[in-house]
RNA sequence: GGAGAAGUAGCGAAGUGGUCGGAACGCGGCGCACUCGAAAUGCGUUUACGGGGUGACUCGUACGUGGGUUCGAAUCCCACCUUCUCCGCCA
């Protein structure tokens, strides 16, 4: 969330940042008096507490001398009630300050390109050239079916639409893939892997910003209110919620592979073969905490990070800055990274790099000391994919196959897969 | 799932309705003294958030979390969370 400190001192620069992003001020002018009515509140209560903390203390001490507190007694039942019926009407503007807060999106860095929507958004670099091939190419569900590796239909049959199950070499490639990317980013990034829960709480949620807004994108388990995450993000992100970390640390990377659960609700009709777009995706995660100064240049090495992966596959790809109007909702800025896919006929996204300033630690409550005994300030957050699996799966399935529907193997994969080739 | 115990500052731990809760006491950290230096010793110091003030400063809040009782709650009551012990179940 945005500070109310900033929103009441900057309002008009913050308001125009936040209507950059096309969808007008998300009840900014709403917090800014929720804000006023708050303060007033507070000082009203405040006063009444100081009075009734004085008059407790000298309670004890009329009834110590043997005097006559009735009259005191009934006073403060009085104040009592007063401080109750006023701390209520607190209590319901914090309330509905903060669900303002945590509806207003973090505003846009200015180098940000403004635009409505991901037309708007803005080229940046090329790796490889489109694969060209001197066949006719197959979709990723069809070279997977044909070689019996993915089986959609005993998926659908199992579970429902948009999933998938892996078989045999399938199984393995994607596993294979998940131990490069992770190898990589552990052995030559400096990320520290972990392995974390893949049901969260409701305040981790709310912490990275996918509560409130987006409860309805998300598998809930009722019994015990958990949530099942649709990105490593929450659970990494929120391993320091409500934490002051030792500046010594900072930055501090960490990496961990989890199955994604997303409902994809809302994108009925699109992408509906294949592994673009499904129920559970597998996808290693890149997080970073780091101080406010440095996070813009964190933002440049984790893009690369996750491009790394790409360029040790050989898949072509490109790097886009989203648009004002594109850019997601706790994001100050991000770099799409796409890899071509052939049955696309274009790039897909396969990761999102994000620099989220402090508007995810403000929320989730992470801060750091630069110094012992400094005061604690919120650090920066950012996250990446170091890729999405299922999407590098199906781009090395689409770039890679040969025109007796075989599929060979990367390089750089061989020796996890244990075969060049995939027949 | 059942029974019991516990959750107080960086750590350990006292406090069972007020008059020492920022909080006893011990350890640790920091500063000073002593010392050539260190250890030992002595003295001092040590939270976060919010409101007001240019500021010195000041007011409020916080004893796992959320409610309740009371003029007043770490202390009494209710619910929940977490940890530990035992029983049951289980990969």
């Amino acid at each position: 969330m945005l500070d109310i400190r900033r929103i009441r001192e900057e309002y008009e620069s913050v308001k125009a940042a936040v209507e950059s992003r096309g969808q007008g001020d998300f009840g900014l002018a709403d917090a800014l008096a929720l804000d006023a009515e708050r303060r007033a509140l507070i000082a009203e209560t405040e006063q009444m507490k100081s009075r009734q903390n004085a008059v407790s203390k000298e309670i004890p001490q009329i009834k110590k001398a043997g005097g006559d507190a009735t009259a005191v007694l009934a006073e403060m039942k009085e104040l009592s009630d007063k401080v109750k019926e006023v701390d209520a009407k607190l209590a319901e503007a914090e309330e509905k300050l903060r669900a303002a807060l945590l509806g207003i999106p973090n505003t846009p860095d200015a180098s940000v390109p403004v635009g409505s929507d991901d037309s708007e958004n803005v080229e940046l670099r090329r790796f490889g050239e489109p694969t060209a091939f001197g066949f006719e190419p197959k979709p990723h569900w069809d070279i997977g079916t044909d070689l019996d590796i993915l089986d959609f239909e005993r998926a659908a049959k199992i579970a429902g639409a948009r999933f998938t199950v892996n078989k045999g070499l399938g199984a393995k490639l994607e596993r294979s893939v998940v131990n490069f990317m992770l190898n990589l980013h552990t052995r030559e990034h400096g990320y520290t892997e972990i392995l974390p829960p893949f049901m969260v709480n409701r305040a981790a949620m709310t912490g990275t910003g996918q509560l409130p807004k987006f409860e309805d994108d998300m598998f809930h388990v009722p019994a015990k209110d958990f949530f099942l995450v649709p990105t490593a993000e929450v659970p990494l992100t929120n391993l320091y919620m409500d934490e002051i970390l030792d500046g010594a640390m900072l930055p501090h990377y960490i990496t961990a592979y989890t199955p994604c659960f997303r409902k994809e609700a809302g994108s009925a009709g699109r992408d509906t073969r294949g592994l673009i777009r499904v129920h559970q995706f597998n996808k290693v995660e890149l997080v970073k905490f780091a101080k406010p100064e440095e996070s813009w240049d964190e933002l440049e090495s984790l893009t690369a990070a996750a491009e790394e992966v790409l360029k040790r596959l050989a898949l072509p790809y490109r790097v886009v800055a989203l648009s004002t109007g594109d850019l997601g909702f706790s994001s100050a800025k991000t770099y799409d990274i796409e890899v071509w896919m052939p049955s696309y006929g274009r790039y897909v996204e396969i990761s999102s790099c994000s620099n989220f300033t402090d508007y995810q630690a403000r929320r989730a409550g992470i801060r750091f000391r630069r110094e012992p005994g400094a005061k604690p300030e919120f650090v920066h957050t950012l996250n990446g994919s170091g890729l999405a699996v299922g999407r590098t799966v199906a781009a090395i399935l689409e770039n890679y196959q040969q025109e007796d529907g075989s599929v060979s193997v990367p390089e750089a994969l061989r020796h996890y897969v244990g075969a060049d080739v995939i027949r």
